[in-house]
DNA sequence: CAAAACAACTTGTGTGTACAAGTAATAATT
DNA sequence: AATTATTACTTGTACACACAAGTTGTTTTG
């Protein structure tokens, strides 16, 4: 019931402004935004403001910015842990097809999670899919998720957007990735986690599970995946 | 021969020379930078300009701001890849120890290295040396490290700045990580890391190879990981 | 026709100012 | 004595302006 002040930033209405315009495609990956000045003008202000939401975006990672050209926006794939915003395709080199295995469903929260659930989540009904990312046509993880159904409804994987979860999060219901957390293992292959990868028993598999924090309150993703190593290792890059 | 331009931006030289005076202590952690107006006097600049050069400090991951207090000065430990720039001891909640097992010294480049040395890389002697990570006293990563002798001396184990190596670089080098690329994968101990880590051969072993790139051109530092995940996964976390 | 100069845009850097908002110690009030 | 107001700092937001620097298309020049 802690009703939370809103602050009236001007920058920060311009930033939400011409997100939620990314995030629509009104301004698609690829296109530039209006100049600084432009948008000045639209809101009614001054170019120091208006770079300030611009550089806001920047760090979120919506934009780049080119002198001389415009601010352009980018295909948003800060890494997140090991895994991409997007999707899984962001980290490996190969084509990867995904598909759901089982499909949004309500079931129990799996004690696998290594999280602590907070009270709302452990009150709530859960949702779960699981699906399997191939790579050149042979199953390379094996991957669960569960979220909290009192935060957000089942979607159907008819209407995952480009077959990505993410990306239907964020352009169907505005909502964004905005951290994660992570514990890796290496575990022998189950009797379950073989049959999927089509693997034997006892093989080394890489074991991630991850919490997205995103930013609508309350919604946390729960993963849970198995990727087979030994053919396609898990890169990924970061930069300061 | 490219004799790179040299700009003169005024908040860059400010930025640098913060960055300086918290690298040899003169701003030790915990401390408060001087206020924004102190540093505009000492520099005769406007606080736009003061505050670019913070806001770049803060980037990079050298200060937090508080409004109303001031900048303060704190351990520089953004997570890159799944290690912290400080050392390993940030991403476990454990008591670490750190025993060098094979002194920095002259050898050849190990073709264990999955990424592509540059032609100087190549060209150049390799400095090598060898850790083990313990974990109350019992090992738990095998790690070895190798850059190249042309872009930085032969550093004796003895002078590591509290057992770390990254923090001799920043300290006594002035040298940071800016980024890094990783892979990993889920391998069975060789009977080297067996022996090394305390293990049976074939318990699955997390893998990591490791590429981090730093400020000063030409200096990579290339690292090899065994990771025995069995009693301390690896964590790490994110956010944006 | 090709190269150079120009014009018109873009973002980047910087000065100078004003007030809002948060923090902490002190002074005034109850 | 405890609470409240004041004061003097800090960083945060915002306005208005000026010029530097990079990009692109057009015009002028040789």
């Amino acid at each position: 019931m802690k009703a939370r002040k809103i602050k009236n930033r001007k920058y920060h209405t311009i930033q939400d402004f011409i997100r939620k315009r990314i995030q629509g495609g009104t301004y698609p990956v690829g296109s530039y935004l209006p100049s600084e000045n432009e948008i000045c003008g639209q809101f009614s202000t001054t170019r120091t403001t208006v770079r300030k939401a611009l550089d806001e975006l920047l760090k979120e990672g919506f934009i780049e910015k080119e002198q001389g050209k415009g601010s352009k926006v980018v295909e948003r794939r800060k890494s997140l842990g090991l895994l991409t915003v997007k999707g899984f395709s962001g980290s490996i080199d190969y084509e990867v097809k995904t598909i759901v295995t089982k499909g949004p469903k309500i079931t129990q929260w799996d004690p696998i999670i290594p999280f602590a659930l907070t009270e709302e989540e452990k009150k709530s009904d859960c949702v779960y899919f699981q699906r399997v990312r191939h790579i050149n046509d042979r199953p390379v993880v094996l991957e669960n998720n569960w979220y909290a159904n009192d935060a957000l409804q089942v979607i159907d994987s008819g209407e995952f957007i480009e077959g990505s979860f993410f990306k239907t999060l964020s352009q169907a219901y505005f909502i964004e990735v905005m951290g994660a957390e992570q514990e890796l293992r290496s575990i022998p292959a189950s009797q379950e986690v073989a049959k999927n990868l089509g693997i034997q028993e006892g093989i080394p598999i890489l074991h991630i599970s991850v919490r997205f924090r995103t930013s609508k309150p309350g919604l946390n993703l729960y993963g849970d995946l198995y990727c087979n190593t030994t053919d396609y290792p898990i890169r990924n890059s970061y930069f300061l």
